[in-house]
DNA sequence: CATCTGACGACCG
DNA sequence: GCGGTCGCCAGAT
């Protein structure tokens, strides 16, 4: 598969959000998973306003070393997302990706609820 | 062709 | 919370 869709995925991550490689590679089928999500990312041509930094390890970690760790922590900062020493606060920011599917009207009489049920303790 | 190496993640101690 | 193991897969050596 080409990243082309991992790409355009990431940029419709919304601003002050984040995504995990993990959700990146469930919510696109990616084939070797979060891995996979990772390479793709770790590929991504810069300065085509992918919003890389918006992709974060599982639970909020930041994994990117230097030099680009230092840059996406300011990316996200400029983004006023909450974050620690090296973990996004997922409890505020992890993005709650939508369903693809809602985009048609028709069809979705009632889009079955199939909202995962995670929940904190 | 054999290994190593990750912008991963779930598990376990 | 931290570090090690294992599954995963494409490039680089």
């Amino acid at each position: 598969m080409s990243w082309n869709a991992v790409y355009r995925f990431v940029q419709r991550i919304p601003r002050g959000r984040v995504l995990t490689y993990g959700d990146l590679a469930r919510a696109l089928r990616l084939p070797g998973g979060a891995r996979t999500a990772g390479r793709a990312m770790a590929a991504s041509p810069s300065g085509k306003g992918i919003p890389w930094h918006r992709v974060v390890g599982a639970g909020g970690s930041l994994l990117i070393r230097e030099p680009y760790a230092s840059l996406q922590r300011k990316l996200l900062e400029s983004e006023q997302i909450a974050m620690s020493e090296r973990r996004v606060n997922m409890k505020l920011h992890h993005w709650k990706v939508p369903n693809k599917k809602v985009l048609r009207k028709k069809t979705s009489r009632k889009a079955k609820a199939r909202t995962s049920s995670k929940h904190p303790s």
